[in-house]
DNA sequence: CAATCCGATTGCATTTTGCAATCAGTTGCA
DNA sequence: TGCAACTGATTGCAAAATGCAATCGGATTG
């Protein structure tokens, strides 16, 4: 359940965090899709996670300091999850991650737009999209004045983009 | 065994490439640490990986194109495992995450100096340690003159100067 | 010619995962 | 008020992955 020990390397104990096939994505979800709540973790992953998983990966995760959890004031029984600054930090290799898979791995053009903008965008944009992470999730105040699109806004608008593309002229892919 | 394709997106299918707790553990001792021996890997690795899951992991980490194997003309027993360009273009990744763990989690001084160097030396450092990776691996010629150094023989330098620091002033650790 | 080393493989117990059903409490609507 | 839908989980069970120790036949070394 929590962390093993193995050996004192950084990258061995970074992969005993998310060295398995469901913590990250519950963090990409969180982090890219906005997704907050147990039930839109269990619903929007196209992977289809198990709930008995999910719960398990989301103790596991606050246990690690990577998640926080605190009680929605609009529903006595909804939980909203929040992204640490341990977990926001994880920006950057998400990019690097998605780039590589991008270039090495069968993608599909709609789920990798994301990772091609992101990777365009460079360490500029994700610090812009970490600063309005830590706006979001630790209401800390945007160092930025707040960008018209937020970064997520233009994560979201070039994947529908291409998807009005595909249904358009789905000849030409 | 292989691959899952639970969805097209970047992040999932790198996820189902090295998700597990052996993988990258596996290509860190080849990439960092210069080993190539079935035998090498089994000895090397703090974290003590049993001999046939390191036999499987290999097995799946040249089906997904990652690893090759050859003969080793000096031994008929020997085989002797190659890089390609997928794995060596993982440096940047692991440098990332070595980087992250060093911030986040209880690494250990000894094993935690590498990283530091790789993140001080940033992507020209990475670079160059892509460039010998190529040149070891693939035989590929060296773009820059051959420095005196080697990346990966400043690495073991500096793990070296740790561990001499720590035997003798042990007292100040 | 015996000991050691080579890359694995086998058998078996334990742990983790996937899947479906289910839980008790909360909310929205009629 | 009553009831369906939804909340974040939990349970039971089968299947798969993992950890561990012993072992394999062949090659090399002394």
């Amino acid at each position: 359940m929590s962390i093993d020990r193995r050996s004192g390397c950084p990258i061995n104990l970074s992969l005993e965090v998310f060295g398995d096939r469901w913590s990250l994505i519950i963090l990409r979800d969180m982090i890219f899709g906005g997704k907050r709540h147990f039930r839109e973790l269990l619903n929007f992953s196209l992977e289809g996670i198990a709930s008995n998983i999910l719960a398990d990966r989301l103790k596991r995760l606050m246990q690690l300091g990577l998640l926080t959890k605190a009680d929605d004031p609009s529903h006595k029984q909804k939980a909203i999850y929040s992204l640490t600054e341990m977990a926001i930090t994880l920006v950057p290799i998400m990019a690097h991650l998605g780039a590589w898979g991008r270039v090495w791995l069968p993608v599909s053009e709609e789920l990798s737009i994301r990772a091609e903008l992101l990777e365009k965008g460079g360490p500029q944009l994700w610090e812009q999209f970490m600063d309005e992470l830590r706006h979001e999730h630790l209401g800390m105040p945007l160092k930025a004045p707040p960008s018209a699109p937020t970064v997520r806004q233009q994560l979201q608008a070039a994947y529908e983009a291409v998807v009005a593309r595909k249904v358009v002229e789905p000849s030409t892919v």
